[in-house]
RNA sequence: UGACCUGUGGUGUAACUGGCAACACGUCUGACUCUGGAUCAGAAGAGUGCAGGUUCGAGCCCUGCCAGGUCAACCA
């Protein structure tokens, strides 16, 4: 088991005791449910997961690890017409892939469709539920505000008998959806919307994903949460903000079960809100439709599918999930935090390798015309033994455009007419002559090499201001490099009234690059395989790879002090 | 005009039953370097929403304000 409470982790990080912690701890001190702990994690599959799902999934997860426990995973199906098989299936290779195990214990709120429906009854007999043929915006009117009481329904008084007759009558079919609901009866006058005679089942013809057409009457959230916790043991409950008004809802309806000491609890923590994103299943769900990406795992989506083919690993999230703590605070993490937690980790396990992706040739002019050899390049610096490779050299390279400029400014360490830099572990070279084509754009560049310096250093121990990743032309794999930039051009896309989100998306969020050459290294690398591609970031192998043509996203980029030193001129 | 929740450096979190506000990311210096990466060293940056009160002493306790969030789906 992990050590946590201020104590580092083998991945060198600090993994903080939260309130929830706290709580569970004092829990057990007071003997609760026999000092078990056993959380749940609860999706609803009428969507693919997102990072904020990851936060709850380590923060369920995490706990059974810290206290000794069990973690269930649940799926609160009980709306047939928003779910859907696809989405079950996506959220358990999600959540192991996350590197959690629910070993046995996977269930579905509808495995309890039974059981549920026969505690409506006793409610109906114990005075306690009834059924409402009023149309919705009746119930709704009676209701009133969360400022103003609401008033009893005609249908309150009805008798055990008519409600038992009324609810089998709806369970068979007999009614159609809309026309009766069954309520809890409870207070109408209480402060909390939520505990005025909530509707606990409605009628629903449709075709639900596991029970087929068995029921036309479906619980909702509230009548069908906590009971579900109750029968599988959960002792800590964990849910997001919105559902604290719900508490009182909750622990009614445990009341009305409980009949030894055991109780689960329900705890509520904020939500993850990410910047330059959307969070919500709905809006995330439009932008596939809307095709405004490609998919679930666009590598811009914040799903962890996304986030996967993007090249983010597992443990990166984690460690993000570990940073950003658990509170009632809802704040706004910012996305630099997550791009960070993925530089950290592939800092020390990406394999490095040279690649160019906006190709300026070089022609080394005294270079043997047919020769060609092997140069030794360390795989990982951070990683002694991850080992070494050869890299390819010949006389035609590439090198990165951004790396020469003809007029170059002080400040630029790079090449330029007349100056010596070095190719990574290979040689010094000395650009002479600048060849342009009839609009006057650079085409080539020529240089001299130092035959003296092979291997990166020369033995009279001149220095150079740069060294420069290369790649030889002719051993090169031409490949696509996909470039990602954060989705929406505004901190907040969905903060903003009177203004659809989408106008913020960021047009340039996506751009393909077609003319990428990478060192041989790479040939027969594996869908989702990690590179740092040297000075330039760290990229992956997309799935839409073939051999003939392999594609790379990038995930992040490296630090880019001179990039950023540009950006403040400006 | 209700109920519930929240309010600590730019951001996110911490501070055991009250004892001179800590950490991470970011920012800025400098060192080192065959990645302008990484790493290392250092610096700036809050006096804890506001006003009172209790106390020798309050971010932690009390009172009153203010600000923000959530709640009126037969969604979860």
């Amino acid at each position: 088991m992990a050590e946590y409470n201020n104590k580092p982790d083998n991945e060198g990080t600090v993994k903080k005791a939260n309130f929830i912690h706290t709580q569970i701890t004092e829990d057990l001190k007071a003997g609760k449910n026999e000092k078990r702990v056993h959380t749940r994690f609860p999706p609803e599959p009428n969507g693919y997961l997102h990072i904020g799902h990851a936060k709850s999934i380590c923060l369920n997860f995490g706990i059974a690890e810290k206290f000794g426990g069990k973690t269930n995973l649940r799926f609160d199906d009980t709306n047939p017409s928003k779910e859907e098989t696809e989405y079950v299936e996506s959220i358990k290779e999600d959540v192991r892939w996350l590197g959690f195990d629910w070993e046995d214990r996977l269930y579905f709120a509808s495995d309890y469709f039974e059981k549920l429906h026969d505690f409506a009854i006793k409610l109906i007999k114990d005075g306690k539920a009834y059924v409402d043929d009023q149309d919705a915006e009746t119930i709704s009117n009676q209701k009133g505000t969360p400022t103003r009481p609401g008033f009893e329904s005609p249908c309150r008084t009805r008798s055990v008998e008519e409600n038992l007759d009324l609810f089998a009558r709806m369970t068979n079919g007999e009614f159609d959806e809309g026309s009766c609901v069954l309520r809890a009866k409870i207070d109408m006058a209480s402060p909390n919307m939520h505990m005025r005679d909530p509707i606990i089942y409605r009628i629903m013809k449709a075709h639900h994903h596991r029970t087929g057409d068995k029921w036309c009457v479906y619980p909702m959230y509230d009548f069908a949460h906590g009971q579900s916790d109750y029968w599988e043991g959960i002792t800590h409950s964990i849910c997001t903000l919105e559902f604290e008004v719900h508490r009182p809802l909750y622990d009614w309806f445990i009341d009305q079960l409980q009949e030894t000491d055991y109780r689960p609890r329900q705890i509520e923590f904020a939500r993850l809100n990410l910047n330059y994103t959307v969070m919500s299943k709905r809006k995330l769900l439009e932008l596939v439709k809307d095709k405004h990406v490609n998919g679930w795992d666009d590598p811009r989506m914040p799903t962890i599918s996304g986030l996967r083919r993007r090249g983010y690993t597992p443990e990166s999230i984690r460690n993000f999930s570990d940073r950003i703590g658990v509170t009632k605070v809802d704040g706004v993490i910012d996305v630099t935090l997550l791009e960070h937690s993925v530089k950290e980790h592939l800092n020390r396990t990406a394999q490095r390798v040279m690649g160019v992706i906006n190709p300026l040739k070089v022609v080394i002019t005294n270079y043997p015309e047919n020769q060609s050899e092997e140069l030794d390049a360390v795989n990982n610096p951070e990683d002694a033994s991850m080992g070494s490779r050869k890299v390819p050299f010949s006389k035609e390279l590439y090198i990165e455009r951004d790396d020469f400029m003809e007029d170059p400014p002080r400040k630029f360490f790079r090449l330029g007419p007349g100056r010596e830099v070095r190719l990574r572990y290979a040689y010094f070279v000395t650009c002479n002559d600048v060849i342009k084509d009839a609009n006057g754009n650079i085409t080539e560049l020529h240089c001299t090499y130092d035959p003296a310096s092979k291997g990166g250093n020369s033995p009279d121990g001149r220095k150079v201001k740069a060294t420069l990743h290369w790649v030889s032309a002719k051993h090169a794999i031409k490949s696509e490099v996909r470039m990602y930039d954060r989705l929406f051009r505004d901190e907040n896309p969905d903060g903003h009234k009177d203004r659809d989100f989408k106008e913020f998306l960021n047009p340039d969020s996506l751009k393909l690059l077609n003319d990428c050459y990478l060192e041989p290294f790479v040939q027969g690398a594996k869908t989702l395989d990690h590179f740092q591609f040297e000075r330039l970031g760290y990229f992956n192998v997309d799935p839409d790879s073939t051999d003939e043509k392999p594609v790379f996203n990038r995930t992040v980029q490296l630090r880019d002090s001179w990039a950023k030193q540009q950006n403040k001129k400006q």
